[in-house]
DNA sequence: TTGTATGCGTTATCAA
DNA sequence: TTGATAACGCATACAA
């Protein structure tokens, strides 16, 4: 592997000038540098990031852990945490899994943007704890080394039970999601407080984990206990996809039967028959926010938590109830 | 930061002690080597990867290089990567965007799986030349430092075709992938030697780009075309979604006017009105051979370039021609 | 303007 | 069994 050595043996000069004239400082004759960076080309050569990184204590890299790699959900995102980090001389990387955890301790990355419900809050501050920068988009975390950028997830659910309630629905399922989601607890929190203040409606919870299949189960129990039309609340929308699938086997329909709402907008609502409604939010503008909040915290810039508005989708599988029937 | 040059103070021992207890080298007494592990857990001690990297001249991380982040596509495949890569004691990072070409030149990362029409054959081959070691899954490379798992395209687009056929369709159109796409070309070769060993059929071509508003607009030409009963081989499903989309705005129907048919097998086929018929193939294992073929090119064996079979996924999209109407 | 020398944190060779 | 030391490739303070 070629290295400045051979770039200055090639050229006659010292290593140090050689370096000099590749980082174009002012302190080497245009002459030399040009000569200089001529040889580099010609040989090829390019800096090893390992020493560099080992010098400069920093490696342009920032690191974004996700739970999987499944789901359209992530294309925005990354696209907008890729836009703003290239603008700003770093380079995105995606991980999934505990063992590329290590990158970060091991200094690998400049800093991690944490989408991943596996990684612990504990192991989250312990690095926080040691000097290295995060911003976490599905938990709230205090520490002067970890920013947020939390989606107004109350905002959303509550804008999607008004919707059901405005429908002149008064019977409401919520398809819940797993116990230790920031996310889900928010939205239910917010769809209980909701409820609360429209009295009296008739509220089931059931559980659910945020995958299709969850949906599918918690189909079968609506089916079963059903009687007269109802509202579903499935904290995602990929869930809402499982109530599709289970309901679709059935003789009730969506948007007449069962009124469904879902939350997240994923792409695939666009192809279910009758259109899913939702709570949309720009996936894309989440991940330029998280990339930005952790530019500025590498910078050792004040940072204020950002948050992520929502917006209502109506869509056809919400239908104004038909109270006589 | 915490380096083996502190844990070597704190034990009264020197570095090389230290580095060797760390490392598991049994020339060190277990005694020894247990104060010092303990002391090196007791500081939080984490080895720094530039300089491991700088003298092992190895990272343990391979770079995926993907066209972009969209596309559920990529979840299996990732993943079937990132599974054998583990069990070998290496991380996946995920890329995008010619800045992070960078990582491989730089050796930050040991070798490259490229699924990535972007990324230039010149290029590849230039880094091959360097001694780096790649396996690209979208075209064809001769070099003793690449490899290829290739899908069986000639053998999908034969079957898909000939399931038109056989189905009894005479006129079929086939939208076409972007033209420097290896993929796209080896299904058109297949479709034109079928077509021709089949004649006479009336075979139309149309360009598309495999995104789904290339598929909504070759829709419209067919639409516009219009006389009678006809087939549509999508050169992928993204395609065929868009033709979906453009012919539910009109009178005609999907398995009744228009017969069609995708390649790729993507999961949002599993949502449209009617199926979609399609080429399956296991991504999950596309991305399993891709990576253990970069391992064995990394440890110096001999490698041999493997393929993926694909087979047909009947769907309702395509029913048998109805010859007297 | 260019060169010399040092150190970043490891690993590994050779002595002790 | 342990320690001193060189080297990996680069950046930079200081000397010339």
């Amino acid at each position: 592997m070629v290295s400045i050595k051979d770039i200055a043996k090639e050229a006659g000069v010292s290593i140090s000038t050689v370096s000099y004239a590749l980082n174009g400082n002012p302190k080497v004759t245009a002459e030399t540098s040009s000569r200089i960076l001529a040889i580099a080309k010609e040989l090829n050569y390019v800096p090893n990031a390992a020493a560099r990184n080992l010098k400069k204590r920093e490696t342009k890299l920032i690191g974004a852990f996700l739970t999987d790699y499944f789901g359209a959900f992530y294309g925005d995102l990354l696209q907008g945490m890729k836009e703003v980090l290239n603008k700003n001389g770093y380079d995105l990387i995606v991980c999934s899994g505990t063992p590329s955890h290590r990158l970060l301790p091991e200094k690998m990355i400049d800093g991690a943007i944490v989408l991943d419900s596996h990684f612990q809050n504990e192991e989250l501050l312990k690095y926080a704890e040691r000097g290295h920068k995060l911003v976490v988009l599905d938990r709230e975390l205090h520490h002067p080394n970890i920013s947020q950028v939390l989606l107004d997830n109350k905002a959303g659910a509550t804008l999607a039970i008004e919707y059901l309630i405005e429908n002149g629905h008064r019977k409401i399922y919520v398809v819940k999601g797993p116990k230790d989601s920031f996310d889900a607890n928010q939205r239910l929190q917010a769809v209980i407080q909701t409820i609360e203040r429209n009295e009296p409606i008739e509220f089931i919870e059931i559980q659910g984990s945020f995958i299709k299949s969850s949906g599918e189960k918690a189909a079968e129990q609506i089916i079963n206990e059903y009687k007269e039309p109802v509202a579903v609340f499935c904290l995602n929308d990929e869930m809402a996809i499982g109530i599709y699938n289970a309901v679709a086997k059935t003789d009730l329909r969506i948007g007449e039967h069962i009124h469904l709402i879902g939350f997240d907008n994923i792409e695939l609502t666009q192809y279910t028959q009758p259109t899913l409604a939702t709570i949309d939010y720009s996936k894309h503008k989440w991940g330029a926010a998280a990339s930005d909040q952790l530019l500025k915290l590498i910078a050792g810039s004040k940072v204020e938590p950002e948050r992520i508005y929502v917006k209502l989708v109506p869509g056809e599988s919400v239908q104004m109830r038909q109270t006589l029937r």
